[in-house]
DNA sequence: GGCTGAAGGCTATATATAGTAGCTTTCATG
DNA sequence: CATGAAAGCTACTATATATAGCCTTCAGCC
């Protein structure tokens, strides 16, 4: 439309993803992204307002792509829960992102398929709210801690996963 | 001892923890350190070798700071969990640098006490680190998604703690 | 009493970062 | 073909961490 146009908001992107994967956010800065493509820092202005857009937009990728990770894996416990562990060690810079900012109601949508497969398993919508909000905060402080290392006192950290599953959501044994 | 010591380590960490207090970590800045200590900036380098000494020092600050609160809270799974959560809310910034660089031995210091009382509802030491580290993801991951806002399909995220508690150590229940 | 050495300051400097101001180029459109 | 906006650029500001090298002051020793 306008004018030479060396880069693009979806090349900023990509990116900015890019180095968010291999340096984690401290890395994504706007001097490496504009090197990465070929324009000079403050022409990344043109495109976003201030760095934290830029990261605005990339949590918001961030919790679309573990919303298809999450309805792409099996509907249960353990599928989902699964799935969304593996997100958090496979991709742990856009997963850093997550459960940070505190405004877009995409959030919601990513972790529907944990709410729909509670409100299946009790029949209580009020009480899969409650039991998904267990979940997701064990799930998370999991996350977390798993990637830091802060479970030091031995035995198999990830153990612990199934055996909190089990508890926290028991009708769903034998079920899955 | 040597010569004219406007500040000190002490001073310093003090300093740095009540930055910490006011603005969070990425506030915690050796130039306002400096500031407020009434030296230059590089002075600060014959005091710590560079920044992240410092903050790992406040990181153990703080993981003593949590192992006290524990100590001294009822031991029982809410006592301790209230204790851990009240810390974690009204210590926002000591919170955020918790379980996050996986080195110290004293986390494990001061996360005993839930350890201790688990041992002795289950009488099984095993078992009782299983849980504990499915109580510890729990409360962390509850603790983050709470300051940052991330419950936000209504209902009272609040209630979600002690149900929570109870599905995980239901033998508690009865005997608190 | 005076030397000396090291602790702890300081200034100056280098690099990386976010961000702003203001100019320039290019093309799409009227 | 003129114009205006989109998207570059250079230059600059401010803040951050960090290093180099110098200066001052005292503690301890001869």
């Amino acid at each position: 439309m306008p004018a030479v146009a060396k880069t693009s908001r979806q090349d900023i992107l990509r990116t900015a993803e890019d180095l968010l994967g291999q340096r984690g956010e401290e890395g994504v800065t706007f001097l490496q992204i504009a090197k990465r493509c070929g324009v000079k820092g403050p022409s990344l202005y043109k495109h976003f307002p201030d760095r934290e857009a830029l990261i605005h937009e990339l949590e918001v990728r961030a919790f679309a792509q573990l919303g298809n990770q999450l309805s792409a894996a099996p509907q249960s416990v353990i599928g989902l829960a699964s799935a969304f562990l593996s997100f958090a060690s496979l991709n742990p810079g856009p997963y850093s992102l997550l459960f940070k900012s505190g405004d877009p109601s995409l959030p919601t949508e990513a972790i529907r398929p944990v709410l729909v497969l509670l409100e299946n398993i009790l029949g209580n919508r009020e009480e899969a709210l409650t039991r998904a909000r267990v979940i997701a905060s064990f799930l998370h402080g999991y996350a977390l801690m798993e990637r830091s290392g802060a479970f030091r006192l031995g035995g198999d950290p990830a153990a612990c996963v199934a055996v909190g599953l089990k508890l926290i959501v028991p009708e769903a044994s034998g079920t899955n």
